[in-house]
DNA sequence: GTAAATATAGTAACAATTACTATTATTAAA
DNA sequence: TTTAATAATAGTAATTGTTACTATATTTAC
């Protein structure tokens, strides 16, 4: 399937995410591309979103929990997951280049990448939690 | 709620997962202890393996794509995905137990863990490439 | 302009998982 | 040991995130 130069649509999806630094889901880009294009469907907001990470445009962000994410920077660096409130952040730790090498001499096989997501709870939520914990105390 | 001393399937289930080392679905788990209970529920497995995972005696394992598996191992370790096959292996590297503190110096919030998973084809799907491209040469 | 290729909106189908409910099994207590 | 309270079950329905389908519309190539 050959792709073409110029589709509103999916310009319009990659450019809101170039906007964003939340990893927004599907839905979120969905609801979102509406307000420009009111009657714009979720599975072309699907469609594109997977189009635009085979054509390593965007890249695809598995989470434990619900809805895959997406991330406008399509290079390897490390994300965190708040356990409290979902939200993922970026971490600006140097990458490990040299670990898939490392792996494979452990493995039979061959390896070419890995993710690595750090879990805990984001400054927000420690906020919040010792706000709770005053009024308890 | 306050968890049973004693419940058939939900042992079973944990036995069942403890002779493995192939993370096996909810689905393959299902299937297999049907062989014992015939008529356990989808459902029950399901909510046994979840369960047993809350109480820290076994891990699931989210990968990328389809549906989650369960690991007897519960102590943090590595595992590679083939992009071929889709099965998952153990890795025996040592843990990077540093890791998380190292990150912590790049965040906001505190964390208190992370999961690695490494992406590669495996050695069988290697022979199996490796027969496919003898034929056609 | 017209034909071929590609994308779209809208809807239906799907897979993995969770929730619900009436019934059964297990425990605790008299 | 019956008996009441608790927890687990089987079976089913409902949810969620995602993909597939189809008829129509948009874009490109000539």
């Amino acid at each position: 399937m050959k792709t073409m130069k110029y589709s509103r649509q999916r310009e319009s999806i990659k450019e809101f995410l170039q906007g964003r630094t939340d990893h927004p889901t599907a839905d979120t880009v969905y609801t979102n591309i509406r307000e420009i294009y009111p009657n714009i469907s979720l599975g072309t907001v699907y469609r594109n979103l997977a189009l635009l990470a085979s054509l390593g445009e965007i890249q695809k962000i598995t989470c434990e929990d619900g809805a895959d994410r997406f991330d406008p920077n399509t290079l390897p660096h490390y994300h965190v997951v708040c356990r409290c409130c979902g939200r993922v952040d970026d971490l600006p730790m140097v990458w490990a280049t040299e670990l898939d090498r490392k792996a494979e001499g452990f493995y039979g096989g061959k390896i070419d990448g890995h993710v690595t997501s750090f879990f805990g709870i984001c400054a927000d939520c420690l906020g919040k939690q010792e706000k709770e914990n005053e009024k308890s105390a």
